[in-house]
DNA sequence: TTATCTTAGGGGCATATGCCCATTATGCAG
DNA sequence: CTGCATAATGGGCATATGCCCCTAAGATAA
């Protein structure tokens, strides 16, 4: 178990190998990019069964679980933190597998709602008990309250407005 | 200023139409993509001038600070806790820029030894400088010493073996 | 020495991510 | 009502990321 303090350094738990080459990286985004890599990874690797990647995951559980009309592409994108035109493309594979349907608007014609079809809720239903493998293997390792802390500080970093761009 | 602590969620920093649509994920994988994205941008909008983006400062700086001879593929994507064959991708703008250069080895034909040039080196030593001011923006807002915590657990969960794959 | 096994990279494929620009549709000023 | 500013998407382009498989080359067993 790990304490979420730097008080346990990574490198106690590293190869000797790996350590010899170790940087501790300055950088904030790079370090985050390096942890999404490896984590998106363990994740990937427990989907992988269901056909299903994190990113798709995260898409089909944010529309499972939108209580209000179906989002427009910009509301989820928001919701997601993820740029309009990423999720315009990442939403290409699902509407081709049949998991969401985009739908017009009937009140204006510019905006496409979104909306998770049955065969998407059941894919979803699927993939989360895949999930949930991968998130314990995770928090088993790395501390059940040392995960939420920390899933707290990264969406507190995602939808911070003052870090989303330099404008100021 | 933040507390590296969930006593202050995120959605104390929130507007009121963004909250209303926030959903705190419980995916860990999740939500470390999604501050990782909003951080990159952050970062890569401060790098814009000079034409590089986070993830190639990263390699060019593991590059700039390597001790030994220049690294194998494998070596640098281990330092970078990166895939193989992502940083074989990734070398390929730099390789065309002139930044890098992939040597042959003298002992081993099939691997590859990556050096930064001159003009690699003049162009990090540049990209440095913007870089600053994208981490100095964070840590403004994020705090210094969480950062520097926030890093090095990042760090741990990017090295660490048993995370790295479902195989145990 | 030869057959086999392992390792290092490369190429192809697919998704992920975001920027810019074009198109269309609203909304609003005049 | 017309013309312009604005908003929502889509398409194109480029990089990021990782998987699989292939080939070449080193290492090892027979």
């Amino acid at each position: 178990m790990w304490a979420y303090t730097p008080l346990l350094l990574p490198s106690a738990t590293m190869t000797t190998d790996s350590k010899a080459n170790f940087r501790l990286s300055p950088c904030n985004a790079t370090t985050l990019r390096m942890a999404s890599r490896r984590l998106t990874q363990l994740y990937d690797a427990a989907l992988e069964p269901c056909g299903l990647r994190s990113t798709q995951l995260a898409i089909l559980s944010e529309l499972a679980h939108w209580s209000a009309d179906p989002p427009t592409l910009a509301e989820l994108a928001d919701a997601l933190a993820i740029d309009r035109s990423s999720l315009g493309h990442n939403l290409r594979p699902l509407e081709r597998e049949g998991w969401v349907v985009l739908g017009e608007s009937a009140v204006d014609a510019r905006r496409r709602h979104i909306a998770l079809t049955s065969k998407g809720r059941a894919k979803w239903r699927e993939a989360v008990r895949l999930w949930r493998v991968a998130q314990e293997r995770f928090e088993y390792v790395f501390g059940r309250s040392e995960a939420a802390s920390l899933r707290a500080t990264l969406l507190g970093i995602a939808h911070h407005e003052r870090l989303a761009s330099l404008k100021d």
